[in-house]
RNA sequence: GGGGCUGUAGCUCAAUCGGUUAGAGCAGCGGACUCAUAAUCCGUUGGUUGUGGGUUCGAGUCCCGCCGGCCCUACCA
């Protein structure tokens, strides 16, 4: 097989973040491709970055009071160090705010200025006059102009999901400063894709570089009418590099994202005397990239459309993979299942996950959930119970000694898995590494099954079959071998503990096709453990911790967790006809009395208006006067089944909150509702 | 509202181009073994492929409707 030359990359990690689990993914996706592809033989390499730039880190920096530069270096350490946890192994770790990524943007820029692909556009938007910025949708804050309801956030409503311009929120805050904001105009670069509009639809519909569904899903969105215009620029301040011909405006944080991954080639290659055309230019070299369905619309058509302007090498393919859920939802900070790599990491091996993530991934863009049952299951089972079974159950038999001087009939158990090695290897090639993973787990079952038939313990005690059991243990010893070297790209490892263990290097898949003879046994150790449910409680406990920490001061009010505590949320969903089968309403208290004989009951009349009235007994004595009552508007559940009760039939109930005693709060209407309008 | 993806055993997933009786692993059940980290091995239960139609000699697979799930979008991407 003739070598390749293979560039890879995985997206770049935003330095306002930590890196979580649900990153891990793709990073490990893209760590086992590169490692396979080095196993292989072929010339990869895997750079990353850190995406430094944008509205976001200027505003955390100013928050913590130092320069930007200062948080970003904090932020690509801490990346660093999680990426090495998990043995994710780049071949260059850069930054986008480096200057080789500088140079890089304004090269790019002036192709695509000559190739008259810039415009210029006004376009209004809010401005912080306190901070003197610029305020994206998310900055700002205000009432909802459809529904009243307070506190949203500039592009749409949590409350009643209608969307609008941050422009039309009454009474608009800045989150920044909480000043009012001022609508401005501004002049803004744009990039006019539509002219690249046949070009894309070529290159994404060609069927080589896209997974089908991708495909779709831009033919059906973007590629079907006309490309908008792509507005590149923002004005100061802003924490990105200059536009060196528009000078007080700053290139996008999306458009120097993704020249970063050249950058970082760069980078590499100013280290290892070689040239960046080699990799950039050049039609030998593969490009991979690897991303999650969220930056789909980035990579696919802009990206592409810059880097044709420029006249550099196009992805090969890109890679995308959809999102990690825990339990089957997204993950949440409340339930502790936004869970950081360096939470992990404290509680759990590593390992763990890379084989995890490894067992469900597909070359699909679905997303692939982490459930910890499963988890354990399959680590146990599968890698303890099987895998390295093998070895533990052979090695000792043979520890100190050698392995046979020639490899023993095995009954082609050998063969069998040697030949399972080009299957498993286009899996790993085409990023099935479920169904490799599937493969090699057929190899350990038959592997056990071996050892199981030629009973080794029991020739172990018969003085004159010493080299039949060397024999046995020599198979079982080769089968484990190969195991692990197509287990390697997930399992780095593992990998060199069994080279440790049977004196050898793994430097090529190709070994696995030829038996390893005659050489000494190390003692076995045991190179895994079964996953301590105690440790997934704690890390899910410590998740949790962690998120009430950094959330608390993010928020403007400091609502405690207690009343959900005392009354924790109903898991079931009820249906909307659910809901609609209580009938509640806003409703007059027109009497209101003490009832003989009751310790908690006050006796209610409401008017729902006209003739309608209900006569209700409410446990509300502890709280509420009668005399206070009267004339108020109360909300009631009008169509409650009426219940006789000892002191009379109570024809429904009032709404009210709280833990009783001392502490109930009935509900009330604000102005303007009127007895007998239902509640919605 | 528009679009994409998806629904196979209790759970996680297979099933080539439409081709025989829809297969694995885990869990469950019954046995064996005791080398191995309560590991392993043998046997076994379990499915009207979400649902209703259609095309076909033949449908899990292709087409249409319905139901459910996930996601993107609804004029900043």
């Amino acid at each position: 097989m003739s070598s390749r030359r293979i560039l890879v990359t995985a997206a770049l990690p935003y330095a306002n973040g930590n890196i979580h689990i649900g990153h891990l993914v793709e990073y490990l996706q893209t760590d086992i491709w590169v490692r396979f592809q080095k196993l292989r033989g072929h010339e990869c390499r895997y750079f990353c970055a850190d995406d430094t730039h944008g509205t976001a880190i200027m505003i955390r920096a100013r928050q913590e009071g130092r320069s930007e530069e200062e948080l970003i270096a904090d932020m690509r350490e801490a990346h660093v160090r999680d990426f090495a946890r998990f043995d994710i192994e780049f071949d260059n770790y850069g930054s986008t705010n480096s200057d080789e990524n500088r140079q890089l943007c304004e090269q790019i820029w002036k192709s695509i200025r000559d190739a008259n692909l810039v415009k210029e556009k006004e376009i209004e938007q809010l401005f912080d006059p306190e901070a003197g910025t610029f305020l994206a949708d998310r900055f700002v804050k205000g009432t909802c102009p459809k529904c009243g309801a307070e506190n949203q956030y500039g592009d749409n409503c949590d409350k009643c999901g209608s969307t609008y311009s941050p422009a039309d929120l009454i009474d608009p805050k800045s989150a920044l400063s909480g000043a009012t904001p001022e609508l401005r105009t501004a002049r803004h670069l744009f990039i006019e894709l539509e002219q690249h509009h046949e070009f894309l639809n070529e290159w994404t519909q060609s069927g080589k570089h896209l997974q089908p569904e991708i495909a779709n899903y831009l033919k059906g969105h973007f590629l079907g009418e006309e490309l908008r215009d792509w507005d590149i620029s923002r004005p100061a301040p802003y924490f990105g590099f200059e536009i060196p011909d528009a000078p007080g405006n700053y290139w996008y944080v999306w458009y120097d994202a993704p020249i970063g991954y050249i950058a970082s080639t760069w980078e590499w290659c100013k280290k290892n005397q070689v040239e960046l055309d080699d990799w950039w230019r050049n039609d030998e070299t593969e490009i991979h990239h690897f991303i999650g369905k969220d930056i789909t619309y980035f990579h696919t058509l802009f990206w592409p459309a810059m880097l044709k302007t420029a006249g550099l090498a196009l992805p090969d393919r890109i890679h995308i993979h959809g999102f990690l859920t825990v339990d089957g939802e997204k993950m949440s900070k409340t339930k502790g299942t936004f869970i950081q790599a360096s939470t992990y990491a404290e509680h759990l091996d590593p390992n763990y996950f890379r084989y995890f993530v490894a067992s469900k991934l597909s070359s699909r863009v679905d997303d692939i959930d982490l459930n910890f049952d499963e988890f354990k299951t399959k680590v146990d089972s599968d890698l303890v119970g099987k895998v390295v079974n093998i070895a533990s159950r052979c090695a000792k038999f043979v520890s100190g000694s050698t392995l046979s001087e020639e490899y023993p009939d095995d009954e082609g158990l050998f063969q069998l898995a040697s030949d399972a090695g080009s299957r498993i290897a286009e899996h790993y090639e085409k990023c099935e590494y479920s169904s490799a993973i599937r493969e090699i787990m057929v190899l350990a079952d038959r592997a056990n099954q071996y050892i199981e038939n030629k009973e080794p313990w029991v020739v172990r005690k018969d003085k004159d079959r010493q080299a039949e059991l060397q024999q046995i243990c020599t198979v079982g010893l080769n089968l484990f071998r190969q195991i692990v070297i197509y287990l390697a790209p997930v399992l780095p490892k593992l990998a060199s503990e069994t080279e440790k263990l049977l004196n050898f290097e793994i430097k090529n898949w190709d070994e696995s096709a030829s038996p390893l003879v005659g050489t000494p046994v190390g003692k076995f150790q045991h190179m895994m453990t079964r996953v301590d449910p105690k440790k997934v409680e704690q890390m899910i406990e410590e998740s949790k911790d962690a998120a009430s920490v950094e959330s608390a001061p993010a928020s403007n009010f400091n609502d405690g967790p207690e009343a959900l505590e005392k009354e924790p949320m109903t898991e079931e969903h009820c249906t909307i006809d659910d809901f609609l089968k209580v009938d509640m309403r806003v409703a007059r208290v027109i009497e209101a009395g003490h009832v003989e004989g009751a310790d908690k009951l006050l006796q209610l009349k409401l008017s729902l208006g006209g003739d309608e009235t209900r006569n209700v007994f409410a446990g509300i004595k502890s709280c509420y006067n009668p005399e206070d009552l009267v004339g108020r508007l109360v909300v009631c559940c009008a169509n409650l089944k009426p219940r006789k009760m000892r002191f009379g039939v109570s024809e429904g109930m009032v709404l009210a909150c709280g833990p009783g005693g001392k502490d109930i709060f009935l509900l009330n209407p604000d102005d303007g509702a009127v007895p007998g309008m239902r509640v919605h």
